[in-house]
RNA sequence: GGGUCGCUAGCUCAACGGUAGAGUACUCGGCUUUUAACCGAUUUGUUCUGGGUUCGAAUCCCAGGCGACCCA
């Protein structure tokens, strides 16, 4: 069964999938990760026509605790500890910080088809929906204590509350510490030395914690969320779901207040890049944004489907594996092609529900593939006229919903050839110099290019046919094989054995060069 | 130091207690205006190692190795 169908098949009645993030600044392609998982289980109960809703909070009640490096330090500087929702916006568009990348990151929800109900924590906590939470936890701060204890080893004083008002004075949110509660009103310090990335204003006094004062330590406030929300179902990231982890002590803390389950848990894995957990810090890996403009929908939907949650997913916008995600799609479409034309309604193996997932809408949209890494090719040929090339290639009449798909595809290829591509994978004319590669050319090769010269010279016209006729009738003159006659010609323009059609490629130069070039090689 | 997950063909992965497979790469052949395309074929394995359970282990258990990640 595929993965998501089996977490499907545990459950019964209606079901609430919950995933939230941190609006802390751009969000990196390995966040994606959740939100497909959580989308495709959320799909799968809806396949399996159980009652379902898919939620997703907005954590913008979080301090700021960094300066992206991407922003100016100094603006953003005097707003670390402060909630995200209370820090100004980087740029136009957005009424503060927190809606501002949330809307970016919303923007690759809409893209992939994502349609969740959106919730803001700022909102809950303004509106009063946390009170009587925040409340409980007050009253029983001695539980959240024992399962900080028990799990992960904290230790936390006996006048440790799990609430962090926003300072009055000063307006953060990370340096506030409450040493008291009086059932109205907490007792706070804003702490110089709580935390090592800003520092509290010192000032102290009383507070209603409600209607939005302040908030909840995330891992209690994860638990509130549960409550409010009614979520069933919610996983996590690998990092969370350690033993002892944060997921662990929420699971603690829910079973201690409030004596239920929590929502099932299951963790996933990573996104590697180049093997290695990616990171905006190190400047490794790729914006979701990055990776949403070079992959069309259905395709970063496959990548992150494809692979169950427990496994990493090791993906590099290289030749190698960009190609190998489109082939490997265009197959998945082939044999569902292949199914419906015997059963407009089949049921669909295992191997085929990863393509169904991956769709945006709810119906699977066939087309006639074509290859992508020769697309990227025929892109590099020049003045080819590539939608004409296409067509000659394709063995039946393409429709306008088939070259909506190539349209698409081609624009994928242009993207990774100007953004991702390597010098030894792009097709490179030498056109000032001679390629080094032309030593290997052997000694039928260099006759064949000498014949070859004195072919072209007589030539009456110079078009891609009929240099391509040349090019043939010199090997069979010369009885010499295509395979050695080939090589020698990519490798004097190219310095490389193998190479587009080569009549259609010396057609774009100039003859005399062409010739001159010719017979140098054949000299080397 | 503690923990989680992983290790299967050159590469990417499947098989999840019942004959180890696919794609790709490689190799070879075909394609008589045929060259990053296409078609066909062959080959590829101490399933990381060592023990154990079992009629039977890639699969379950134990120990070790290596790697990624998390916590301290």
């Amino acid at each position: 069964m595929f993965w998501a169908d089996k977490i499907a098949s545990k459950f019964q009645g209606e079901q609430v999938v919950n995933d939230s993030k941190t609006p802390s600044g751009r969000v990196h392609v390995g966040s994606l990760r959740g939100v497909i998982v959580h989308d495709t289980i959320y799909r799968a109960l809806k396949r399996a026509g159980k009652p379902v809703r898919f939620t997703y909070g907005i954590d913008d009640f979080d301090a700021l605790d960094t300066v992206p490096k991407y922003l100016d330090a100094e603006t953003f500087a005097p707003y670390l500890g402060a909630p995200l929702c209370n820090v100004p916006s980087p740029g136009a568009g957005a009424t503060d910080y927190a809606k501002f990348y949330s809307q970016e990151f919303f923007e690759v929800f809409d893209y992939l088809g994502v349609q969740p109900e959106i919730y803001y924590l700022r909102d809950f906590y303004r509106q009063g929906k946390f009170n009587d939470h925040i409340d409980t936890f007050l009253k029983n701060a001695h539980l959240v204590r024992e399962a900080y204890k028990e799990i992960s080893g904290g230790e936390r004083s006996e006048n440790w509350y799990p609430f962090q008002p926003i300072c009055e004075k000063c307006g953060k949110i990370a340096t506030t510490e409450v040493t008291d509660y009086n059932g109205k009103e907490v007792f706070y310090t804003c702490k110089p030395d709580a935390t090592n990335y800003t520092q509290g204003c010192g000032h102290s006094g009383w507070m209603s914690p409600f209607d939005g004062n302040g908030k909840l330590p995330w891992k209690v406030e994860w638990v509130a969320k549960w409550q409010i929300v009614g979520v069933t179902i919610e996983l996590a990231g690998k990092d969370h779901s350690q033993k002892g982890g944060s997921r662990d002590v929420a699971n603690a803390i829910c079973r201690k207040t409030y004596q239920t389950q929590p929502p099932f848990h299951a963790p996933y894995e990573f996104i590697l890049v180049n093997g290695t957990k990616m990171s905006s810090s190190k400047g490794v890996g790729s914006s979701a944004k990055d990776i949403a403009d070079l992959l069309p929908p259905e395709l970063l939907r496959f990548l992150m489907l494809r692979t169950p949650p427990r496994t990493a997913i090791n993906f590099a916008p290289n030749y190698e594996t960009t190609t190998r995600l489109f082939r490997d799609y265009d197959t998945a479409i082939e044999k569902y092609r292949q199914l419906i034309a015997e059963n407009p309604n089949p049921e669909l193996s295992k191997d085929l529900l990863p393509l169904f997932y991956a769709q945006t809408r709810e119906t699977i949209k066939t087309y006639e593939p074509f290859d992508f890494s020769t697309l990227i090719s025929l892109l590099q040929v020049p003045h080819l006229d590539i939608k004409a090339e296409i067509a000659k290639r394709s063995e039946v009449e393409l429709t306008a919903a088939d070259w909506e798909t190539i349209e698409t595809r081609i624009t994928a290829a242009q993207h990774w050839l100007d953004n991702y591509a390597d010098t030894e994978e792009k097709l490179i004319l030498y056109l000032d110099e001679m390629p080094e590669q032309v030593s290997q050319i052997d000694a039928a090769g260099s006759q064949y290019l000498n014949a070859l010269a004195d072919n072209l010279a007589a030539l009456e016209t110079w078009d891609g046919e009929a240099l391509q006729t040349a090019i043939f009738t010199t090997t069979k003159a010369l009885e010499i094989s295509p395979t050695s006659a080939f090589p020698a010609i990519y490798y004097a323009f190219l310095g490389k054995e193998r190479g587009p059609k080569a009549g259609n490629l010396l057609s774009y130069l100039d003859r005399e060069f062409t010739i001159a070039r010719l017979r140098a090689a054949a000299r080397v």
